[in-house]
DNA sequence: TTCGCATATGAGACTCAGTCTCAGTTGTGA
DNA sequence: TCACAACTGAGACTGAGTCTCATATGCGAA
C-alpha cells in the first residue's frame, strides 16, 4: 500500500528514492508539528538509515512544493507540518502540538487595511494562532 | 543628551551599566530591523568593547520588557526591531527592511472565527506582513 | 531488459546563532 | 564608602542548517 503523502510527492514531481520514501513514511507517522531534527531520531530509532543532510534537503524539496509547511513556534524554533496545497493558517497547541488548519477567515479585510495605512504594497503575510485545542481545554478543566 | 529609548530603558527597571547604554545606543541609531549579529558588528566598527554575550543578553530583556519586539523574517531568521509597548502587528519591507508598525485593524474577528471554526482557545497570535514600503514601490514603478 | 546520465546520497567538516560558565567588575542602596 | 547582587567578557559549547565530494541509484530512452 502507498499512502496518500507519497502519492502526492510523485506527482509533485519528486523523484522518489529509498530514503525518500522511508522518510516521507516517518512524515506520514507524524501528528502535529515535527522538526527536522524529530524525524532523525525517529529514523534512527527504526533502523532507518537515512542522513541528517538528506532529511533537509526532502524538506527544502517539500516546503518548495507546499507539502509541508514551515512554523515558526512561539519560541523561535522552526517546525514542519504536512499540509494542503491552498494558502492557510496554522493554529497550534501550545499544551500538546497539534495543529490545525484554517483558511483565510477575512484576514484579506486586515491586510487591505494595514496597507491603506502605511503606503506599503503587501504580497505575502503570515498568521499563525497559538492557544490550546478542544481537548486540552477540557482536560484542564 | 540622553535618547529616549535610553530612559524607556531606565523606566523599565533595568539597570544602566556602560555595555548597555553602549549598545542601547546602536540600536536606537539602527532603521528598520537588525540582527543580534549587526548589533556586534556595528559595535566592533565603531570600536565600542562589548561581549557577544552581553548583546544577546541584553536583547533578551529588551524583549522581556517589550521595548524590541522579535521578528521571525521570510527566510526563517530572526531579526529585532525597536518599538511600542502595545500589541501590534509588523509590515516588513522586503526591498530596503524598514518596518512599519499597526494596531490591529480587526484581527480579533478573524482569531474568534479561527476559534470557532476549530474548537480552540487563542491565547496569543503573530501576524507578520511582507512587502514594499511606499518608497520603494515608487522607485520600481 | 539494460544502459547512461542526471540526480540523489551519506559522511562529516563547516558555519552561525544562541547559550552557558566562571572569574572578575561595577552599579546602587544603605 | 561599602557590600553585595547583578552584570560583564572570553571563550567553550550546542544544535540547526549548509556544503562538499566521492559514490550510488532512479528512470527515461533504446
Amino acid at each position: 500500500m502507498r499512502s496518500a503523502f507519497l502519492r502526492s510527492i510523485d506527482q509533485a514531481g519528486i523523484r522518489l528514492t529509498g530514503p525518500r520514501r522511508a522518510v516521507a513514511g516517518l512524515i506520514a507517522k507524524r501528528d502535529g508539528h515535527f522538526t527536522a531534527a524529530d524525524l532523525v531520531v525517529d529514523a534512527r530509532r527504526r533502523r532507518v538509515e537515512v542522513g541528517r543532510a538528506t532529511v533537509f534537503r526532502l524538506l527544502d524539496l517539500l516546503v518548495a512544493e507546499r507539502l509541508v509547511e514551515r512554523v515558526d513556534l512561539p519560541d523561535g524554533s522552526h517546525a514542519y507540518v504536512p499540509c494542503e496545497a491552498s494558502h492557510h493558517h496554522h493554529l497550534v497547541c501550545t499544551s500538546c502540538g497539534v495543529i490545525a488548519e484554517v483558511d483565510d477567515c477575512g484576514i484579506d479585510a486586515v491586510t487591505t487595511e494595514a496597507a491603506r495605512r502605511t503606503g506599503f504594497k503587501i504580497d505575502a503575510h503570515r498568521l499563525e494562532l497559538f492557544g490550546r485545542c478542544g481537548d486540552c481545554k477540557r482536560k484542564r478543566g
